[in-house]
DNA sequence: TAATTCTAGGCAATCGATTGCTTTTTTTAA
DNA sequence: TTAAAAAAAGCAATCGATTGCCTAGAATTA
């Protein structure tokens, strides 16, 4: 059992026959201490090895320099990646960053929440798990004052500040310049549609046909397909039918279209010629696969450098102004070999 | 500007007519409480929306139920799922997890030490950064009575739980796969030779060579290639020597392995006839490049969840009994194509 | 019924840093 | 030389929860 006494400022302010006051103030700002004083006090800190207590800071006045984050995991590129950006920021601003993941759990995401708000975290920036049931935890927060930041996978109904990408307008790209290589039945692999990013996905999809006049067949709109597993049955299922798809756009993910590409190899079929594939996220796979994988660049490292910028600028004008705040992040059509049915 | 007065147990106090001493003793263990009275409480706290201020606990009880991890990056395989078997543990017991990246700087590493000291956490779990000059900011930690264990990279010289993978034991055997496969030249691509696991892979590659008694051959020996760029590079410079080796073992990550990989394809080489390839990590892309890469899965997971486990041992033994323990986890080879110039 | 033991609850100190206010000391101005 | 102003330092309350100790009343026992 260790019993380590920590020097405290008393123990500062003791040895040099001073006032706690003194020492706090020499450590701080350093107002009303000579620079004399001051000096031997920081000295003094130094020798005794003195390591401030946060805790205490923090319990007095009442806020901590110390921003939360919640994503459904840190092992996946677009998370690791937004939170890498954040850190840059908030690093510059001295600020720490306590990451949690949800699991893609509802309850794991609410216990993550309470336990940053109990921590009085001054931010929560969070990417809601997938399932979820409703945003009473979230509401919560705003009403503990904490500043909440939504980005990327958000609640709609939630008032709150978010970062999104404009996932609709790059879905209908990717799927106009799939239809623009010639390919005809395009099928959808689509995700969770409580998710608003993955509705938004779909609505590209739907808008990039409807461009080009081509139908809406329902039978190659799949759901839930988003790991490789899942996107490899799925793709066995649409390529039995009577009329397979020419393309896939796996708006789910990359891992996705990974299963999608193994099925096809599998099969014997041609990819890009018989087949298109279209992934989401830039995984750094998709340029090592044969063929390269088409997909989309989230931009994440930029989006998590927004979201930190969001708080700060908040936090800086003093008001809450910027409260029910929406900002883009446009995400990127990166063109590779799958698609490529004209080149060919 | 928010001004939000949270809910204190003052308050629930003053409205029941009670004393905080009480309420904090029907919110806890319920000790010296009628149960009539603690089911007052309780249901008032939630009606009056409580949360208990952590910080404030914390602060009297001298402990907070937080763990540190400081990892060079979280988006790496290893390090993010080391991190989830630590989080799998930690969740159970109610403990809660801070992630900080060093990002490979030694400054950032000790402001991230710093950091987690001042918050008082119970344990700080580490992984060291590339770059560093030494370790007065870890052995302070002991100091201010803080746990300490390290993990994968470790610092010999200090005295703390560890807990790694045997780096020598699997190279051995990578290498010695390879030479039972035929390869008579191989190459070591090795990592930085102050952080130890790098030394204990190349004495595996050099036990294998010495096993079968093969030549040392200092000019096939590169330093520092642990990128994709510096691996092609390395690889370049390797397959343009007089005598060029005809495998190399990527001892310093997969990455590099498919810079390797990268460099063969562009100069027509063949893999595995002509060139075997060894990395390690068992990224996820290894196994769908065209051939897949033989690498090393080091059961990082399990580690995660093992280096939890003896803190919590620890803990509960309520000795620091294990302070100098080192735990191994065995790594596994992982054969794929790369490597198999016998079999094709 | 009286003596004893339990229980429930209250009191107040404590954790360590911060900060508004007051007092003392020094400096400057008159 | 003295009064006024400014600087430096001290005092004490505060943040919110926890906990050892104390007491009044209830329950138990003799």
């Amino acid at each position: 059992m260790k019993k380590l006494k920590r020097v405290t400022i008393y123990d500062i302010a003791e040895k040099l026959n001073l006032n706690p006051s003194s020492v706090s103030r020499a450590l701080n700002n350093g107002s009303n201490v000579s620079l004399s004083t001051r000096e031997l006090i920081l000295k003094t800190a130094e020798e005794m090895n003195y390591k401030v207590n946060s805790i205490a800071a923090n319990l007095r006045t009442g806020h901590n320099q110390t921003i939360g984050v919640i994503v459904p995991r840190i092992n996946q590129n677009f998370f690791a990646n937004v939170i890498a950006g954040i850190e840059e920021v908030t690093y510059e601003k001295g600020y720490n960053l306590v990451i949690c993941q949800s699991n893609e759990s509802a309850d794991r995401e609410i216990k993550c929440v309470n336990t940053l708000a109990n921590q009085h975290v001054s931010c929560i920036i969070i990417s809601v798990s997938a399932d979820f049931e409703d945003y009473a935890h979230l509401e919560n927060i705003r009403k503990q004052g904490i500043s909440l930041i939504q980005f990327d996978r958000v609640a709609d109904e939630l008032d709150t500040m978010k970062v999104v990408n404009d996932n609709e307008k790059v879905s209908m790209e990717a799927v106009c310049h799939m239809i623009s290589e010639g390919y005809q039945r395009i099928a959808l692999l689509e995700g969770p549609q409580n998710l608003s990013i993955f509705r938004q996905r779909k609505a590209g999809y739907l808008a990039a046909l409807k461009k080009y006049k081509l139908p809406v067949i329902p039978e190659l709109i799949m759901e839930n397909a988003w790991t490789t597993e899942l996107g490899a049955a799925a793709t066995k299922h649409l390529l039995a039918l009577a009329e397979p798809p020419d393309a896939i756009f796996a708006s789910t993910s990359d891992f996705s279209a990974l299963g999608v590409l193994e099925v096809a190899d599998e099969l014997g079929i041609q990819v890009p010629q018989q087949l298109g594939i279209c992934g989401y996220s830039n995984e750094s796979f998709t340029q090592i696969t044969n063929p390269s994988i088409t997909t989309i660049e989230q931009n994440s490292v930029l989006m998590g450098k927004t979201i930190a910028q969001l708080y700060f600028d908040e936090l800086e004008s003093g008001t809450s102004v910027a409260q029910n705040k929406l900002v883009n992040i446009q995400p990127e059509l990166i063109i590779r070999n799958s698609t490529l049915k004209l080149s060919r």
